[in-house]
RNA sequence: GGGCGCAUAGCUCAGCGGAAGAGCACCGGCCUUACAAGCCGGCUGUCGUAGGUUCGAUCCCUACUGCGCCCACCA
């Protein structure tokens, strides 16, 4: 890349002309490809792009933002990193998305047939894919594209294989009947994760099974289900039905006759004490089927229609079943009560929002336990840390009660099963590398997602082969994602990794960050209409101000509330940043020139080199924490507060000295500079970018090597009369404004006392930063102003050529006076009591007492100053 | 039903045992040769309620109230 040195910035900037061309540049200049061979420390995230379903989402700006801040860093640091792109998943949503299109048309998935249906979401994804991938591309993403991966390439594929094929022959996949969370809307089965339970308003009907003597009344929300019953079930020690266990009962409508048994799990306590029990369509039937043996019919098809049952209501819809049972029960005298609205909680598909149902089928899964105190002992030993700790809580509550996995989809989009049926009914598990038998047929359904996903942290590095970036990159240094994921993918990375990796966890830390929220911290959604799109703000206010406002927001765990107002506040840092570089430049700062040794150096100076030093620090610790709304924090209050509000207008009276007092100050400007802008450029890479090859002339700051603190012992003497000069400074504008003087109004004044405060040297600097100026022969104040600082009290006599505003300094003397009466009866409180002085450290006793001297004396001084005052 | 978290300025949030903070909003004054996308000054709080521990509590403990989140098979 040409070096080109730029001395002079516009006069104002836009963020698109800053961005301009630059991520193709650095791009170009190979700055983000990772080098396997390389002898630098390895630093690794690997992390799949949004599933390419719609538009790039505020969450993942936000998470791209915080990966892409770490990623720049650490390279800065001098380590090798890889930010490894997965480009997709095998992702539900897609499948769904397109089969909701194909419906528009008048058509389904079958009709279609398989091979086109997935050449239909190809060309889907690649649509939309593109598009989103360039909207990433806007935020800044220091991605390796070289090697960039496809879920479902031949690579993964491969990779898929090889687990599965492990897990087989380490018999922890089955295939088994159970009962699985079924979509009758996706005519497929879901993982537990993918279930979510919302309380809705049903109804609860009791019914009579039997007549007379041995009639027994069961409750159940949803009726239909009693076609299914293949028992009635009490609690072993409900004396009101030991006398009928063990016998029968017929079932209304169907006339099979069923037993009535005892079974622990029934609560007595809980409506009558007895259920009806369906062991195909109910988890805790089908568990006390299992127990006591029972059978278990099938009632409903895959698309939720009563079947098989020999009623009429065989062809129903379940919701239209349930009435229909209902009323024809109610014909037979059997209904017993009804509650309406009944409040209960069902579960509902996550991707398709219907209820689900409870359906036996034949599922594949995944036998968990073994490979779940894998990923549980990695935290429990501390191998791998959860950011913010608290939640590994959490993490252990989930991995210690995972069931086995039903990794089985019915659907077309995703890794098939990689296993083959032969003619008569032999079953075989292929492997990434072998063929199966010629004639066999391979199971229908693909996995779930998350098996692959959980793949992510090596298959995207070519595993199973041994790869040259296998070795040098995994174990990945930290996992970046939201708390809301943790239990999906996180654990099933865990679990895979671990396992397939040689006991070798997929990272060293899980840092988990919080959702996004609009700026009332009410969380998103389309629907509520506060959802934002990030390309907007692109647009409009740039990457740097988008990715300064999501990190500014982001505590390890917490939420993000973000609104315009703080985008808008993020550029206009920006655009202080800029000025203050242009002033910088225009005053000749430099950074080729070593900082001269404090010695020669001013209280100013060494005010803000320790200030800058600390800062390094600061931002260093909070980076190690993923705090980086700390660092954030920081970065402007140091940029904005301290430099360019204090530092950058006493440079200006230290250049104004000339010679070896303004290269020096040249030399402290253009080394803060350089600073701050190092720190923040993980944090807002372009302008800092276009500032610095400005600043410095050099080739590029992604390139840059990190800030670093000087060394240098800290001034504390020099800090404190800075401080002085701040509080001085601050005094003398708020008696002006106080006074009605324009701020930019010439006033001649006195300055005495100076030199006891140990101020004497800043006195032209309090004067350029008060517009006082120096008295002339004809002097003769007419108002006075005491400052009492640490070290002294100022004395300031002010020509304000004509008489003062009384009521006004009158008003301002009463108020610091209320101030330090208030502060005095705070210490005398504390000094008065006998257990204060006895029990408090000495250290904060003497504090207080020196407090309360202070405090007296402003008082004493206070009410001098007042009583001299004309009367009103 | 179980678990976790949060209640601090008008709004969004820091602070977590010894003088209540920031950003935005608001009020007043300024086009001061880096910056009006700015500068200077100012206002604003019984730190959710009630107890307790402590010389001292916004900070620790208990209860309560109100929000939020996660988990869960109550027929």
């Amino acid at each position: 890349m040409p070096t080109q040195r730029h001395r002079e910035l516009p006069p104002t900037w836009t963020p698109a002309e800053v961005e301009g061309a630059l991520y193709e540049q650095w791009v170009a200049a190979g700055y983000f490809t990772a080098d396997a061979t390389s002898d630098k420390p390895p630093y690794t995230i690997v992390i799949p792009p949004p599933n390419v379903t719609g538009s790039l989402h505020i969450g993942h700006a936000f998470e791209h933002s915080l990966i892409d801040a770490l990623i720049r860093r650490r390279r800065m640091q001098g380590y090798e990193t890889l930010w490894l792109p997965g480009m997709d998943h095998a992702s539900i949503a897609v499948h769904a998305l397109v089969e909701r299109e194909l419906h528009a048309e008048g058509t389904n998935r079958r009709e279609l047939g398989r091979e086109a249906f997935v050449e239909r979401v190809w060309q889907w994804k690649a649509e939309y894919g593109g598009q989103i991938l360039a909207q990433m591309r806007r935020l800044g993403d220091s991605v390796d594209w070289t090697r960039e991966r496809f879920t479902m390439d031949e690579g993964l594929s491969r990779a898929v294989r090889e687990q599965f094929k492990r897990l087989y022959d380490d018999d922890l996949i089955y295939r088994a009947e159970r009962l699985v969370n079924w979509s009758p809307t996706l005519r497929s089965g879901l993982s537990d994760a993918e279930v979510k339970h919302k309380d809705v308003e049903g109804e609860l009907v009791s019914m009579r099974y039997g007549d007379g003597d041995t009639a027994i009344v069961v409750a159940t929300t949803r009726v239909e289900t009693m076609l299914g019953d293949t028992a009635v079930a009490v609690h072993p020690n409900d004396e009101r039905y030991t006398h009928l266990v063990g016998t029968e009962i017929e079932l209304p409508l169907t006339g099979r006759r069923i037993p009535i048994i005892a079974d622990e799990h029934v609560d007595p306590e809980f409506g009558t004490g007895a259920v009806k029990v369906t062991p195909a369509h109910d988890p805790n039937d089908f568990e006390i089927g299992q127990r006591h043996g029972l059978p278990m019919p099938t009632i409903m098809d895959e698309r939720g229609r009563i079947a098989d049952t020999g009623t009429e209501f065989d062809g129903m819809d379940r919701f239209e079943a349930r009435v229909a049972v209902r009323e024809a029960l109610r014909a037979q005298g059997r209904i017993v009560a009804e509650k309406r609205p009944y409040l209960h909680s069902v579960g509902h598909s996550e991707r398709s929002g219907e209820p689900i149902e409870s359906r036996l089928s034949l599922q594949w899964f995944v036998r968990i336990a073994p490979l779940a105190k894998l990923a549980g002992d990695k935290v429990r030993s501390g191998e791998v840390a959860i950011s913010p700790p608290e939640m590994a809580k959490r993490y252990f509550d989930w991995v210690d009660n995972l069931h086995d996995w039903c990794i089985s989809r019915q659907l077309w989009w995703g890794h098939r099963i990689p296993v083959w049926y032969g003619p008569d009914g032999e079953m075989v598990c292929v492997g990434p590398d072998e063929e199966a038998p010629e004639g066999w047929r391979q199971d229908e359904d693909v996995l779930d997602t998350w098996f692959s996903s959980g793949l992510w942290p090596f298959s995207t590095m070519g595993w199973p082969d041994q790869t040259a970036d296998l070795a040098k990159f995994y174990p990945t240094s930290v996992l970046v994602t939201g708390y809301d994921i943790l239990f999906f993918w996180v654990i099933r990375m865990m679990m895979f990794g671990t396992y397939a990796m040689d006991g070798v966890a997929p990272f060293h830390t899980i840092a988990l960050h919080g959702m996004v929220r609009d700026r009332f911290g009410k969380k998103m959604s389309k629907s509520g209409g506060n959802s934002v799109d990030p390309q907007e703000w692109l647009d409009e206010y740039g990457a740097d101000a988008l990715r300064f406002t999501l990190l500014r927001g982001a505590n390890p765990g917490t939420d993000v509330p973000i609104g315009e107002e703080q985008v808008e506040g993020s550029r206009r840092f920006g655009t202080k940043l800029w000025n203050a570089t242009r002033f910088a430049l225009a005053n000749g700062a430099t950074v080729d020139t070593a900082v001269p040794d404090r010695a020669d150096l001013t209280d100013a100076d060494r005010w803000i080199l320790d200030k800058a030093d600390r800062l390094v620090s600061d931002v260093d610790t909070s980076f190690d924490g993923f705090e980086f709304a700390r660092l954030a924090e920081a970065l402007y209050h140091f940029t904005w507060d301290e430099f360019c509000d204090w530092y950058v207008e006493l440079a200006k009276v230290q250049i104004g000295e000339g010679g070896a007092r303004a290269d020096a100050t040249r030399a402290v400007l253009g080394h803060v500079l350089d600073t701050v802008l190092r720190l923040l450029h993980p944090l807002m890479p372009f302008v800092t970018e276009r500032l610095w090859t400005a600043l410095t002339g050099e080739e590029s700051l992604v390139i840059a090597p990190w800030a670093a603190v000087s060394g240098q012992d800290a001034d504390p003497a020099a800090t404190a009369r800075i401080e002085s000069v701040q509080k001085l400074v601050t005094e003398i504008r708020r008696f002006r404004s106080d006074q009605g003087l324009p701020p930019t109004k010439k006033v001649p004044a006195q300055l005495s006392g100076v030199d006891g405060a140990g101020l004497l040297a800043h006195d032209p600097a309090v004067r350029a930063l008060t517009r006082l100026d120096q008295p002339a022969d004809a002097f003769t104040p007419t108002a006075t102003l005491e400052v009492a600082l640490a070290t002294g009290t100022v004395i300031v006599r002010l020509d304000m050529s004509g008489v003062i505003d009384v009521a006004a300094e009158r008003k301002r003397l009463a108020k610091d006076l209320a101030a330090a009466e208030k502060e005095l009866a705070q210490c005398d409180a504390k000094l008065g009591n006998p257990n204060f002085v006895d029990k408090a450290p000495a250290d904060v006793v003497a504090k207080i007492t020196a407090r309360r001297v202070t405090a007296t004396s402003e008082i004493e001084r206070l009410t001098a100053q007042l009583a001299g005052l004309p009367a009103a």
